[in-house]
DNA sequence: TAATAAATTTAGGCTAGTCTAAATAAAAAC
DNA sequence: GTTTTTATTTAGACTAGCCTAAATTTATTA
């Protein structure tokens, strides 16, 4: 069933499952153009090569969607994606900003049983260094209940458990104000001007965030 | 100066690395191609991207042989290969004649920050699995000077220390009589019939190998 | 040394994956 | 309900890597 594909099929498959994820059902031919910055040309192209291989539901002009085979290759993908991430950062000790690009290559490697050996080798992590859940062997991947930081009412005790942008720029802003994952925060104040927010951390510290920040981290009622 | 080169030309500079270590100086077309299992036209077609990027010095129906940014090209790659091998073996515990192949993947990950940081990861390992030297960052290795089994003079005291063959097969053959790098052993005779070679290893045990063997096994004089 | 064999290069063609420009269909706006 | 804008597909072209077949050069051998 595993048919091989290319690396340039797979990230195809990737951006796919990163759109719908984000909308919900069929995906335009443009959404997938901005997600992978190459033409709409070429993205028709790459749609009727993966629906011919069955890894996507497609109908002219009427937008594509990931089969059962399509969905379980790209998460897939992202398990890899996200064990080498995670070993990256905690063997090899690349920092968090550090770790996308490089994971970017590793998740093309082929083969199932350094996939399983990795996972075990780290411990079989539930999520990787940004906080984001990483699949098992069978798909299956945590899902925690967790919302932006800008939609946390006001005085409510959070954990900080994972990001939105994954930029280096924003995982840099993060290392050096210390809002890093686990830590424990409260929103002491919304400030209606430009929507920024005034927070108590762990130990008493205060940290004023723009709103832009609150819309990228992603934390947990406690 | 370090170029982007494709899988493809990583491929035919370690071919081309590969053959010339074994006879010399410059190297066949035909040589490239039996090593690369491709045709004669492929080849001079990638010689001649190759020495465009001035990676090999190339003569119309002379042969080629590696510049000096080649050479370290090739180099690097083998490093790469072998650490991966070694991190394969030692962390993930693969066993020795199941990761070729995947190191063969590995070795194409972009990023020298990566392979250092794997090499003091595993504690700067100086031969791979297979006993072969692992370059250093410079591009450095170990040389050991070391003979075939086969040319072992009888009662001479020797180590295993490594293989030319690196075949699935051999390495099998090896795990399952026990002749592994590191073993202690000497010739008790040589059978002129058909140059089998009797061995006492170690712990006084006696084992009978046929001349493929002995040739295909490196060994270090005690 | 002339003839034959072997190695190498050239010529021409194929696929994957990309592009731009043009054609067509669908959606939005008037 | 036309018109205009936007999205999508088609057409045609390009590069990297590969191939086979033919041409050419070099090596071998009678």
């Amino acid at each position: 069933m595993p048919e091989l594909l290319s690396q340039a099929e797979e990230n195809y498959l990737k951006a796919i499952y990163k759109v719908s994820r984000r909308d919900g059902t069929p995906v335009s031919n443009n959404a997938i153009s901005v997600e992978m910055q190459t033409s709409a040309a070429s993205v028709t192209d790459m749609i009727n090569r993966l629906s011919q291989k069955g890894l996507l539901n497609y109908q002219k002009r009427r937008g594509v969607s990931l089969t059962e085979e399509g969905y379980a290759t790209a998460t897939h993908l992202v398990r890899k994606h996200r064990l080498w991430e995670t070993f990256l950062v905690d063997k090899l000790q690349f920092s968090w900003d550090e770790v996308h690009e490089l994971a970017e290559q590793l998740e093309h490697i082929q083969s199932r049983e350094l996939v399983n050996r990795l996972d075990e080798y780290l411990g079989f992590p539930r999520y990787d260094p940004h906080g984001d859940p990483i699949p098992d062997a069978e798909g299956l991947m945590a899902e925690r209940q967790q919302v932006a930081l800008s939609q946390l009412p006001v005085g409510q005790l959070a954990v900080v458990v994972g990001v939105k942008d994954h930029t280096t720029p924003f995982l840099q802003y993060l290392e050096r104000t210390g809002l890093l994952l686990g830590v424990q925060l409260r929103v002491s104040e919304r400030l209606d001007y430009d929507n920024s927010l005034q927070l108590v951390l762990d130990q008493g510290t205060t940290l004023l965030v723009s709103q832009k920040v609150g819309q990228n981290l992603f934390v947990q009622l406690k």
